[in-house]
DNA sequence: TCTCTGCACTTAATCGTTCAAGCTTTTCAT
DNA sequence: ATGAAAAGCTTGAACGATTAAGTGCAGAGA
């Protein structure tokens, strides 16, 4: 309750008759004066409780302030309890924790009130997932020369961190085709141009790939479908908008209240989110896994480890693709578009 | 590809013709200027590129950032994959983004090597969990007088927010202990004084009330063995250092497969990772649920109420919490301490 | 006609730093 | 002793905005 304001560096050179530069290099630049001025500098400066340089003011003044902001497609509520952003981001905050760097989160949704400039203090950006509106992408784009880094799209000719999805996708069938299925369905999210909350029909038009990114996970289903006489237009396709219990159980719901006759054995879906929800509500119908019904998902994430019946998946690791992403913002990986590759999990709802 | 370097307010201004503050104005106080003159702004602004005020000059200039930093106890990696951790963020985030705020993350950890002054730019700060090293806290404190509220915990004069620990964990120990246990097992979060993942004996001791919060949680359990006559002692403890499976797995590990004569039939848990990483480990051993092993938790997170058996837990809304927290910091609410309310949830794992 | 008020805009100080360039003083080889 | 180089410190101009105070001018009221 000392000082009514925090004092300044001009203040602090004022009180030890030594210039502002000085009190300035004694906290950035150590070999530009003696040990001896720079220590009494440093005492004064505890004595008074001066915390060193005004974070604002440097940043005005360097141009940089060591934050690194995280753009998300989806509203930063939505993103904080998706278990896979939430990985990204755990990698993310490693690396930039570790070199001294700080996390500002933005969401790229038109809903969210944009503070426009917010963004012009970061030193970089990592963008995740496609926006619904390019806006604010455009915005950094020309916002000045930052380094930008997008993950799980495309995004001009700034450099990409992908997973390789069609073929994980296409192990993931062909795994799950050695054993015949009679009914097959695929659960897919934010695949249909019009936002749809289950069964896709022909009046649905999908999003092409590069639009979403499960288009090539679709592809790499189709693949192993090919390569086993299956037409496409067999298997019954459901779409998902959002990736939360609450969104997929009815659809799910909708699935697996099917007659017996109708209702697919095996179910492809898009990520494990809708896999484990679809093993919840199986269970709570007295369907067998996977005697009945054989699930598959897509992400790895530890929730689909930890219980049982392990999920069969394919495992993408976010957090290594978040420190990927931090590490090219920051310069210490090149800038260079990258593909990561993903492991098949066998676990027990699709064996 | 067009500008080298963004434009700035004063260049603006200059080829326009008009004063720097004309065009500030024109962006931050429509009524300072006629319409005419604001439009004719706003359009060579748009020609030009440019995209408003700089925000680190702003900041500067006016002392606002439109920033709030969360500052969590534990390093953001672990945070950000902690449940309970990210609904938090999730609730914080929603009312920051709905009022143009944007969300910084920083770690209270020591081993963060945190940018020293790089806080100062926040306008407040939300402090989340016990810090391991108050030195962050303590600059926070001096930095200004910036708001704090802290959560979960006490922080000198500041506003505080808590839920009903003691409370809602004597109520649910009450439930627990309507059915009579022959073997009482209580696993604990960060409850030694020194690190200690396993068995607490008499030569650990424990943290006082303060310095951890499942101080009075324990406190809560022990009130509901008072009152069924049974003595603290009876009762076997263990300790858990970070709420992740992979420690939890261990210590639960060593519990489950002590000799059925010695194995807890009941196990109050601290949090619901530690219950649920039970319910797991408990499964695959054959044991039943709740036949043999009843389990309780705390947290209520979304993860224990989608599987089953479903979680008996304790159920705290971490979201509104984090909404109540962000309201406080903008002023949106008055800065008082605060008692959240918890809701026994009786699930299948405790009938 | 004259003063007064209000509007629209400008002036200029300021926010708290950093850093290239300049100025002394010391060091050291010759 | 001398000159050059190095060391240690200071000067002063940015960085890009905001805002209180001031100026000029049109229209209203007397």
């Amino acid at each position: 309750m000392s000082s009514p304001r925090r004092i300044t560096l001009k203040e602090l050179a004022a009180e030890l008759g030594v210039s502002t530069a000085s009190v300035s290099n004694a906290f950035n630049r150590p070999d530009q004066l003696s040990p001896a001025l720079r220590e009494r500098i440093l005492e004064e400066a505890k004595r008074l409780g001066y915390r060193g340089p005004d974070a604002k003011a440097r940043s005005l003044r360097t141009g940089r302030s060591r934050i690194i902001a995280v753009v998300l497609a989806e509203t930063l509520t939505y993103s904080l309890k998706d278990a896979v952003a939430s990985e990204l981001l755990s990698g993310i905050a490693e690396v930039l924790d570790a070199h001294g760097h700080t996390l500002l989160l933005l969401s790229g949704r038109q809903d969210a009130s944009q503070v426009p400039g917010s963004s012009s203090i970061a030193d970089g950006f990592i963008v995740y997932g496609l926006m619904a509106s390019m806006a604010l992408v455009e915005e950094l784009q020309s916002a000045g020369h930052k380094p930008i880094v997008a993950v799980d799209f495309d995004l001009g000719d700034h450099p990409a961190i992908h997973v390789d999805d069609e073929p994980a996708c296409y192990a993931i069938a062909q795994h799950a085709l050695k054993t015949p299925a009679s009914r097959i369905g695929i659960v897919n999210l934010r695949l249909t141009e019009t936002a749809c909350n289950g069964r896709i029909t022909e009046a649905h038009t999908l999003l092409p790939a590069g639009r979403t990114i499960t288009r090539s996970r679709l592809a790499g289903f189709h693949r192993a479908l090919a390569e086993r006489d299956i037409s496409p237009d067999s298997v019954t396709m459901w779409n998902i908008e959002e990736n939360t219990y609450e969104v997929c159980a009815p659809v799910l719901a909708e699935i697996l209240d099917l007659p017996a006759s109708e209702r697919p054995d095996l179910l492809l879906c898009m990520s494990d989110r809708i896999a484990l929800t679809a093993v919840t509500l199986a269970e709570q119908r007295g369907i067998r896994i996977p005697e009945d019904l054989r699930i598959t998902g897509f992400d790895g994430i530890e929730e689909g480890q930890y219980r049982s019946p392990r999920l069969t998946t394919v495992q993408q690791d976010s957090t290594e693709k978040g420190r990927l992403a931090a590490r090219m913002i920051l310069g210490l990986e090149p800038a260079s578009p990258r593909l990561l590759t993903t492991r098949l999990i066998q676990g027990e709802t699709c064996p």
